[in-house]
DNA sequence: TCTGGGGTCCTAGGACCC
DNA sequence: TCTGGGGTCCTAGGACCC
């Protein structure tokens, strides 16, 4: 049996745990830039505050109803996610964390009830981190997610949780959820569905999966057995190695300045490398690409990248820094208004295991370039991040998002730890 | 004026191998 | 007039996830 834990509303319950006046009213959590909404609490969603919406296309329906409003802050999301995990695996034998707010446990072979474990556990979820959680729980990855959504809906009778099997009507739960709903099922794939009169979770679930498999691919063919009880979908429990490691970001405001762009994307491959290093590997190519706004339909765009092969494996800021400006000249083209660059490390392999270069120069350099980079994670770790940088990296600040309404970091900072006082 | 960031998997087609 | 069979690797593009 599979349960399914996912945080009510996350990045919105996070918010609202230092700021428990807020309780019952309606919170929305922006992307980065404060581009567009990506958390919304209940009471946001009654309103009818769709999930990704422009936050400058909703800002009426926002003020009219006093939403409260947060740009996004994932040093505390990041932080509170690590707790209620923490918890969770508490409870289980072998477990996945799936994504930040999602985690899978396997309560097989528990000699429990596991409806009643199951509230348990959210009863110490909310306890122990003050983060609400939903439990669904079923024989497959796909229908523990199903019974998630429908817990969350308020369909289950044991309020946070709700175990598949107890349903007493399996068929209905499965017709009242539309196709789109269904994890690894969206638009592109919903539509295609429609129009083969498949609507619903139960139409799909009766579908040949042979034939669903011809058409949409082995993954359709997976869900329907999914649907069915086979599991397809194993527990991951130890994370597979890290492919790539991309650092992205909009511009606050556009930039053509060819030097402003260098300054971001001289940024953007430092903090790439940091990741890197932070999780012990090395990269084998780089990445990095520029656009012009997708929306922008006024004037012309562009958008173009640029892979480099490395001579050797690194994980050398200066070297990757360094690249990743000389791919920069080459897509840079003047006149446009970019709004977004982004660098990516490709070919990752765990540090001390490369492959040595045939050609490249080894031995006391890369010693020296470990120690180097060693001593200034170290460094940035004391006293900050950015306490230490790479000169291109501070030539322009004009790329910075914008974040009018982040709140405290109030678990990760001393300076910004909540006050409590008793009267 | 203003529309996120960071990932994964699958497939088809081309190029190549013996 | 007639030109095999069985593979692998790589890449781009599509689709999806949270």
């Amino acid at each position: 049996m599979f349960a399914l834990a996912d945080c009510n509303n996350f990045y919105a319950s996070c918010e609202r745990l230092f700021a428990p006046h807020l309780e019952g009213r309606p919170v929305v959590v922006l992307s980065n830039n404060d581009g567009c909404v990506i958390a919304r609490s209940n009471e946001a969603k009654a309103i009818g505050i769709p999930m990704g919406a422009p936050y400058f296309q909703i800002e009426k329906l926002i003020r009219r109803h006093g939403v409260v409003v947060f740009s996004s802050n994932y040093t505390l999301y990041g932080d509170l996610s690590r707790r209620v995990m923490a918890v969770l695996a508490g409870f289980a034998p072998r477990y996945e964390v799936y994504s930040i707010d999602e985690c899978f446990l396997d309560l097989f072979a528990l000699p429990f009830d596991l409806t009643d474990y199951s509230l348990r556990i959210v009863r110490t979820v909310k306890q122990w981190t003050g983060i609400p959680v939903s439990i669904g729980i079923a024989p497959t990855k796909t229908l523990a997610k199903l019974a998630n959504r429908l817990a969350k809906k308020g369909q289950s009778p044991a309020g946070a949780v709700l175990d598949w099997s107890r349903l007493l009507s399996p068929e209905q739960a499965l017709a009242s959820i539309p196709v789109e709903d269904i994890w690894g099922i969206a638009s592109r794939s919903g539509a295609r569905l429609r129009e083969l009169g498949i609507t619903n979770a139960l139409a799909l679930r009766d579908a040949d999966p042979k034939r669903l498999r011809s058409i949409f691919g082995v993954v359709m063919e997976r869900i329907v057995l999914e649907l069915r009880g086979t599991s397809c979908l194993s527990l991951e429990i130890a994370p597979p190695p890290q492919k790539q490691i991309m650092v992205s970001r909009s511009f606050g405001d556009r930039l053509s300045a060819q030097d402003d762009l260098r300054a971001a994307v001289a940024s953007f491959a430092a903090r790439a490398c940091e990741k890197l290093r932070s999780r012990r590997l090395h990269a084998q190519a780089l990445s990095v690409f520029l656009q012009t706004s997708p929306f922008d339909t006024s004037r012309p765009g562009y958008a173009n990248s640029l892979t480099i092969p490395l001579e050797a494996p690194s994980q050398d800021s200066h070297l990757l820094i360094g690249l990743a400006l000389r791919g920069l000249e080459r897509l840079y083209l003047p006149g446009y208004a970019y709004q977004k660059a982004g660098v990516l490390l490709l070919d990752l392999v765990p540090s001390g295991v490369q492959q040595g270069s045939l050609f490249a120069p080894s031995g006391a350099d890369t010693v020296r370039s470990a120690s180097l980079m060693a001593v200034i994670d170290r460094i940035n770790h004391s006293f900050g991040r950015q306490a230490l940088r790479f000169g291109s990296e501070a030539v322009s600040a004009q790329w910075r998002m914008r974040a009018l309404l982040k709140s405290p970091a109030y678990t990760t900072r001393w300076a910004e730890l909540p006050r409590v006082r008793a009267t």
